[in-house]
DNA sequence: AAGTGGTCTAGACCACGCG
DNA sequence: GCGTGGTCTAGACCACTTA
């Protein structure tokens, strides 16, 4: 028998990655438990629990006390995202980072944004329509809402220097948030704005983020088409 | 001072959660460092390394060895998605799932496709193009290659009763890909097999697996009209 | 009831990277 | 150089879940 020792926690991870992929573990197998690899790996156990609860959390491995490690069936790929401001986007492509503020007003919004927000409908909100540019092109256009009894510092802040996707990291906590991406055709505002023709098909990005039970703000992102979203797996 | 204790890395990550929220360390600043926090919440200090490790994986936190742990200052929302095989995802959704092969080819592939997979131009790849139906209803175009000398089982299936995106998970191992969200507008053909108007916006997905250094397989998938990508931050 | 992963501890050494 | 996080160890107890 092999009893090659892997001392690293990663160096162990490798070596389970390297079974699973030449199907010594085949997808639905029930690996040895942490106590025996160890024995095998001449190492801690909390050493292989290490990589084996990394490969887990990626969706590679199930694992259940009890009854044992096994190797994902049918794996959910987890891709990781990064949400960046857009301005650190844009300028970590090179290009230069231009912002322009539409709109500025303090209005009660409509129901569908209220509902969302759980905030009253009677409720004024602060309501936000600018727009991203990379280069001086249109990048993206940015619609928001953003709760300024949660943070009323926003209220007294004028966003025609410094976006609202900007100001609100530093300034407004949140605790979670619902992120959904869709694909939209502009409307002839939206197309305008852009610079695009109408329908042109827009990538979207819908936010909406809480301070525990408190919304905080509501953001529609329209990117100009071409835009792609990346990740690796 | 408060002395009280969090013995599990758990409650030590809530703490630190609710000290960053409660701007006691604000964005930018640094925190103490593990032996004095361990100290001070009573724990051994791998306790509040595990902790700390799992928000700078998170984002929340930026770590260095010698310079420290800082609250993050533009922490980038660091988004997980499940992309689990479009059969389970409309069978979770309370749908029942059909699929349909449209057209099953050996054949050399485009340059874009060639040169993409790093295949030979003329090497002839595995083309499939198959429509994934929820309810009856057109759900998502799939339109995929597949490299048949890295998967050469591939071959002899004929792909009219599992679809590609099932089979591959079970018969074909990957070490990583690349993935790219986008927005398209239907072309005539698309827009007739999906049953939607021609321009309409579609949601675009398009994977690219790789075995080590060979392709495995490369996807475009296209989404009927309201299909939205959900997540949490 | 018993086996498995989940976690905690105290201590140790190491690697990185500021100053 | 030296402080900090990164990791490993050996051992222990616990929590969950299945048999």
């Amino acid at each position: 028998m092999n009893t090659q020792t892997f001392r690293s926690w990663q160096s162990v991870q490798e070596e389970v990655l390297r079974r699973i992929h030449a199907r010594e573990w085949s997808p639905g197998d029930l690996i040895p438990n942490e106590a025996d690899l160890a024995a095998e790996f001449g190492c801690a156990r909390s050493t292989v629990n290490r990589a084996l609860r990394s490969l887990a959390e990626s969706g590679l491995l199930d694992r259940r006390r009890k009854a044992g490690t096994r190797v994902a069936a049918a794996p959910v790929a987890k891709a990781t995202l990064n949400i960046a401001v857009i301005r650190h986007e844009i300028e970590e492509g090179g290009a230069s980072y231009g912002y322009f503020l539409i709109e500025r007003a303090f209005v009660a919004a409509p129901v569908q944004v209220s509902g969302a927000m759980k905030t009253g409908s009677a409720q004024k909100l602060l309501h936000l329509r600018a727009l991203h540019l990379a280069d001086g092109a249109p990048y993206a256009f940015e619609d928001r809402w953003i709760n300024t009894e949660v943070v009323p510092e926003a209220a007294s802040e004028g966003f025609d220097r410094v976006s609202a996707n900007e100001w609100l990291l530093k300034h407004a906590p949140y605790t979670h948030g619902d992120i959904a991406f869709s694909s939209v055709q502009a409307g002839p505002e939206v197309a305008d704005i852009l610079g695009v023709p109408t329908q042109s098909a827009l990538f979207a990005m819908d936010r909406l983020t809480w301070d525990n039970a408190a919304s905080v703000t509501k953001v529609r992102l329209l990117f100009a088409p071409g835009y792609t979203l990346r990740t690796r797996i």
